[in-house]
DNA sequence: CGTTAGTTTGACGGCACTCAAAAGTTGTGG
DNA sequence: CCACAACTTTTGAGTGCCGTCAAACTAACG
């Protein structure tokens, strides 16, 4: 996989080298599909500049008209309720799709903002129900696809008080960034602490306590939106309901 | 839709019966797809006879076989956590489906338990697959079947307090229950209140709390699964946020 | 009729929310 | 380069909702 490091060569379509790093390929393109299916796949493919933070995909109620692979950045989904306050739904990091919301009634239920400024692949839906008439191969990986994005949801929920569904938060978060590469258990957060908090449904208040519970515990380091995983056996079993303990702070 | 009161007649395979007037014939066959090509689809449908309260569909981690439509009764989906407590994930009524959870990686990710006697119908994964790459007006209707039934899941998450979410979920429910047809707001819960509670992550005590205010706004009439919604404009409002009012228990 | 499971009600304690303010960070313009 | 503004994060104090424990009550089932 170490291959994937290689800069771009202008002699090469922009869109084959992106789809060459992009998760795309990786998850479910290329299983039974030979090389000219395949290329047919990413001819309709098209790729978006740098999206500005702030910067929507798509709002609730437009049109659905295609589906959205993240290369880099975070994009999150979210929706605004009767009085006005927003509730984060999903997180979208890279080599993650989104969309699929809207299969039906052709409409988004959500809204997709940039958080972190981020460039997507964009599938149009015609072009993809289209090719996936002509290429039956397609359609499991599409299904697949689908049932893979909406089922990961909602692990954090399990976690009974907030420490414990920050802890699962954590780990999930690692595993999606790293994205089964080598684990050095260090990265930034991709969003706000308040973001976390909303989609984990507390107060922000309540998230840096939390944290910081964590960081007392010896499990974890954090520095604002930088995280190091110091003790991944500690942070699993608060993860798994333990309770977190105070450890000597003279560190 | 008045024609489905029919009764069954003993020269017509059960099997056409069911589907006549089942959800799925409503909600996503019909669209675009001709005689022929229904009577195929129609083919490939087995139904099970009445399964009892207990009676598990699939477990967590069984091979991803078929999809299931719920006829009569009701199906809870729940996941199993480490310290071995059940999360009630979904309820599943009559006209709605489940199993889609497992297309990738064809295996499920839920436990699905009959907890209100229910008949189902049996949709074969390889069969539907193999008959979508037949006729390809099939597809379509299957992603939004699949977008309908994962996008439908929480709304009440976002209500703020107990009482709030119930509301919500009541509202929900009559909904999903009388499926179309006219409201005469009664009806009973196809479930517990001790389920309904765990599927919006509180305690069975708390749900009772919440249903009794409901009560004594005069918002509802309750006696155990017996629900009537008696003040639909004073649940909606207590739906969207408002405090419900102590109204007199003279009544 | 007895047993069991589900629901209701009460008392008490704790976790998280709210309000409030300070500290640190980032971005902007002078 | 510095000053200032806007935002994010941290920390503290007080309150309230909900979880836990406990017990009474009701419906359902054998």
């Amino acid at each position: 996989m170490g291959a994937h490091a290689k800069m771009p060569t202008a002699s090469v379509p922009v869109f084959r080298h992106v789809c060459g790093l992009c998760s795309l390929k990786e998850w479910c393109w290329l299983p039974g599909l030979e090389e000219g299916e395949l290329r047919r796949l990413h001819a309709i493919v098209r790729h978006s500049s740098v999206l500005p933070v702030g910067h929507h995909v798509f709002r609730t109620d437009d049109r659905f008209t295609a589906i959205y692979a993240v290369n880099s950045g975070c994009i999150e989904s979210y929706t605004t309720d009767l009085q006005g306050r927003e509730h984060v739904r999903d997180f979208h990091l890279p080599g993650e799709l989104l969309g699929f919301d809207a299969a039906y009634p052709e409409r988004h239920h959500f809204n997709a903002k940039v958080i972190k400024a981020a460039s997507v692949c964009i599938v149009p839906y015609r072009d993809i129900a289209a090719l996936s008439r002509e290429i039956p191969g397609l359609q499991t990986p599409i299904l697949a696809l689908m049932s893979r994005n909406f089922s990961r949801q909602q692990l954090c929920i399990e976690g009974s008080d907030a420490t414990q569904q920050i802890a699962i938060f954590l780990f999930d978060l690692e595993a999606r960034l790293r994205w089964g590469y080598s684990a050095d258990y260090e990265f930034d957060l991709p969003m706000s602490h308040e973001s976390i908090a909303n989609y984990l449904r507390f107060s922000p208040e309540t998230m840096s306590r939390g944290l910081s519970k964590l960081q007392q515990a010896g499990a974890i380091r954090v520095n604002r939106r930088h995280i190091r995983l110091l003790d991944v056996a500690c942070l699993k079993l608060i993860a798994q309901g333990a309770k977190p303990e105070q450890k000597s702070t003279l560190n």
